[in-house]
DNA sequence: TCAACTCTGTAAACACCGTTTACTCAGCAC
DNA sequence: GTGCTGAGTAAACGGTGTTTACAGAGTTGA
């Protein structure tokens, strides 16, 4: 959208949007703000509206909507998740990645942190444990994902939400994230006729891998 | 890159683009085969440098040689892997989807072909099976990607390359894209100090995951 | 009451953008 | 020589982000 577009919609002429933002970029920053809250928002609804569901169906529930969200709102989605610096300004006082960190990601981390918690035990998926440079921000991030979690209720204590379940939760980002970016984008190596059977397809593994049944 | 700039770079005038292109949309999707023509190549010279390696290193250096390339090149990945059809033109004679499958995704697919074709009895990974709706797309994603395979010297048989294991490509090229963008992008939930290790955790975990020893 | 000041908006201008139109001019066929 | 074609340019059009100068409305203070 163009500055003096936004202008009109406001009923207001270009110039005037100096009064309230420094420049096209910063209220593209603050328009980015707008859309986390509003996502988070969204998505809190839909955990409201699980009522006393397992955890399992919440995560269920909020993959789809962010799916849903994205593939409603593709521009949207690009300006939040598929934006490089220099689209949005790159010497904000606050860095891009706490945009998402702070609004959004909390709503699906902290849920996912509450999956894993609830779990009785951990078993480590696979064989290959954590590189040790990891060790650091993978510790800094348990912080943040148990008082996020623990800011909603449960009691969570670092022992059941260890190293390895916290990397889980950060590849099921990843591939919560790569699923639905190539399905906006439509980078995906072949024609998909029925994208959201792919997708629950792949929700019901990524949870069905931290133990749960499918 | 504006067209004014790009004229001025070949040493030529603005207008004078239009001769060889109908319009920008025209030449940024044209600029875009070039990219994956590049990046192709580029991949397929990390192959032939691996020599006669296992095949799961090579996958594992095609894969790093995407990462390293998309963070060198932000602004191509952009472009090529993360923009809608209003920025390249939706009514192209060529759908999107098929240029990353023609050029760059014959690269890294193929290989992931080879690595599961090669290894003995790929059990399935999960209890879950593939929905219903997904068989079609899925048995024309294996046609193509067994004469893929079948094009670079080995002989392989839908049996051994079966719908389980198309789906666990899909999910790879699924993770590997997620963690690129994401890098890319800059929107992993934390400050990530050593991306390369992570990424390169994630690709050994998915190796593993097909049936390899880490 | 009236002057000063701030707050919000506008009009005009600037440089740049993608694109079109009209024009020039070299090279080549006949 | 006379056309013709291909490649390039200059000028213009409407649109863009942004700056500058200015206008009025509302508030404040003496």
């Amino acid at each position: 959208m163009t500055l003096r577009a936004i202008a009109r919609e406001v009923g207001i002429t270009a110039p005037a949007l100096y009064r309230y933002y420094d420049s096209r970029e910063d209220l593209l920053r603050q328009l980015c703000d707008d859309i986390c809250t509003d996502l988070s928002a969204e998505l809190n609804a839909i955990i409201a509206a699980c009522g006393d569901t397992v955890v399992s169906d919440q995560v269920f529930a909020v993959c789809r909507g962010f799916r849903r969200w994205a593939l409603a709102h593709p521009q949207e989605f690009t300006l939040v998740f598929a934006s490089t610096e220099d689209t949005i300004g790159a010497h904000a006082p606050r860095e891009r990645p706490d945009v998402v960190g702070d609004q959004f990601g909390r709503v699906f981390l902290q849920l996912a942190g509450r999956l894993i918690a609830g779990h009785p035990a951990p078993d480590p998926p696979t064989g290959t444990d954590v590189p040790e440079s990891l060790h650091d921000d993978l510790a800094a991030f348990q912080k943040v994902l148990i008082t996020a979690v623990n800011e909603h209720g449960a009691e969570v204590t670092p022992d059941v939400l260890g190293e390895e379940a916290i990397f889980h939760v950060v590849q099921c980002w990843v591939r919560l994230y790569g699923h639905v970016a190539l399905e906006v984008f439509g980078r995906f190596p072949f024609a998909v006729s029925d994208p959201g059977a792919m997708f629950d397809s792949m929700i019901r593994r990524m949870i069905g891998e931290i133990g749960f049944q499918p």
